[in-house]
RNA sequence: GGUGGGAUGCCCGAGUGGCUAAAGGGGACGGGCUGUAAACCCGUUGGCUAGCGCCUACGUUGGUUCGAAUCCAACUCCCACCA
């Protein structure tokens, strides 16, 4: 990892790698240039992982961090009660206090991944549940309240169509939002000296009242910047893959599944996802998109960007199980493995042990396979097979009526069957 | 509060008494091609069954009928317009 990419300075860098979607003063590169300071940005604990949504804001704070500045993630504990209603079709679920908390402390660990805590510009996590819920009311609605015209937050792009939409509308609860946001800034001005809110464009409007808060109240000269919102080519959604979103806690997407997803990215995309989430220089990663353009098939850039991202979130050895159980189930030959091997690669893919005795039983595949839930009915099993989609041991079952016996075995307890290209399922028998 | 309109499979949507497990599209899944991609082509898409077939299903509950997604009644929910 370096960031010696030849740049001149962070924002040059920041621009580069796409990071810079909007900035509230076009100064703010001189003073970032001149000083060091103190920024932060809010994540939302609304559950108790981040998903790679969040991974820009964290990769910004983290080069932030890098170039000498204080990063200071900030867990939404207070703000997370309340909602934040921008460009959110409808008014969200509530979640429970307890809930907050707890999403708070695991979102906390996961920053901690990225950021360093020691040193001289050492990250801070703080929370702002801390300040927030300690907010006598009444001292609120004149303090800050004041300052905010109803008439232009009426006027945001991000409330205005939950006005006109009849059917969703929106709560005075969601619609005080903003201001808890702009108090945080404020709050942080005051007691950290942060000078500066990062954060996905969707914050602009947030990180625009907050300065306009900590100047009223305190006189002060902060700055904003958003970051882009993440794209694909194809139009579709960035961040999820076919169980849903991708999070960056283990216990939620594997760290399999979690390479897989970077390695399966669109030629397309995948230069300005190495610019994004990587801390790799701007000559590796020039040299990987003449790669992408020049030889596509092999698929460098994908196999670097999935490398480097995992080995980020997940640590090496992590990565290298992910590695290993790819070139296993892509590689083609299954045979030859032993069992230990087989359960490693194969330790986050679903599995049935079965009484050794089934193997004599006369018992047909599809029977077993559909008790075990490898397909959800014996009708959508038959379907399966006659379509050519069923597979034992890498070897394609074609008659719905084949037996489960001793043949079906990989090893003396082990047998893989898979479903399509690449679902796997395991059958341990003891 | 009044008046209309609507509720169909994962989603959208056709269907106004038997030929309807329900057109068409989307999605999803499988196969082919390929680069674990995109695009494209083919197939599958309620359950049980080797198959004949049987069962379950068109908002809910009843009714009419030899026969109902389709007709009738009540109920629930949604939408539109008016006040």
């Amino acid at each position: 990892m370096s960031t010696e990419g030849g740049f001149g300075s962070l924002f040059e860098e920041l621009t580069w790698r796409g990071f810079v979607n909007a900035v509230t003063h076009p100064e703010l590169e001189a003073v970032l240039g001149r000083e060091k300071i103190t920024l932060y940005c809010g994540f939302d604990p609304t559950a108790d992982s981040l998903h790679i949504g969040s991974l820009l804001p964290i990769m910004g704070l983290a080069h932030f961090q890098r170039a000498g500045h204080r990063p200071i993630p900030l867990v939404g504990g207070g703000t997370g009660l309340i909602g934040d209603p921008s460009f959110k079709a409808q008014e969200r679920a509530m979640l429970t206090r307890e809930q907050v908390d707890l999403n708070a402390e695991g979102i906390r660990r996961q920053l901690a991944h990225f950021l360093s805590f020691e040193g001289e510009n050492a990250a801070v996590m703080l929370n702002n549940a801390d300040w927030l819920c300690a907010l006598p009311l009444v001292d609120f609605l004149r303090d800050v309240g004041k300052h905010f015209s109803v008439n232009v937050m009426l006027n945001r792009d991000s409330v205005k169509n939950r006005l006109t939409d009849r059917d969703h509308g929106i709560s005075f609860t969601e619609f005080s939002y903003s201001l808890l946001q702009a108090y945080d800034f404020m709050h942080l001005y005051r007691t950290q000296e942060c000078r500066l809110q990062v954060g996905g464009s969707d914050q602009w409007g947030n990180i625009v009242a907050g300065m306009d808060l900590s100047r009223r109240l305190c006189a002060a000269e902060t700055y904003g910047m958003t970051f882009p919102l993440v794209t694909k080519a194809d139009g579709t959604k960035f961040g999820k893959s076919e169980g849903g979103n991708v999070w960056l806690d283990p216990e939620r997407t594997s760290p399999y599944a979690f390479y897989q997803f970077w390695i399966n990215q669109a030629d397309a995309d995948t230069g300005a996802y190495l610019r994004y989430f990587t801390f790799l220089s701007r000559g590796e990663i020039e040299e990987l998109d003449r790669l992408t353009r020049e030889e596509p098939h092999k698929r460098a850039a994908q196999r670097r960007l999935a490398e480097e991202v995992t080995r980020l979130v997940h640590g090496e050895e992590a990565l290298r199980g992910a590695q290993r159980a790819a070139e296993a189930m892509f590689g083609g030959d299954l045979a030859g493995l032993d069992e230990r091997t087989l359960l490693e690669i194969f330790h986050d893919v679903p599995s049935t042990a079965l009484p050794k005795d089934v193997l004599g039983a006369d018992r047909t595949l599809l029977d077993v396979l559909a008790e075990a839930g490898v397909f959800p009915s014996k009708g959508e099993g038959r379907r399966m097979i006659r379509n050519g989609g069923l597979y034992l041991n890498s070897r394609r079952v074609d008659a719905d009526d084949a037996k489960l016996d001793a043949g079906c075995l990989l090893t003396p307890a082990l047998a893989v069957v898979r479903t399509g290209k690449k679902n796997y399922h395991l059958l341990r028998f003891e």
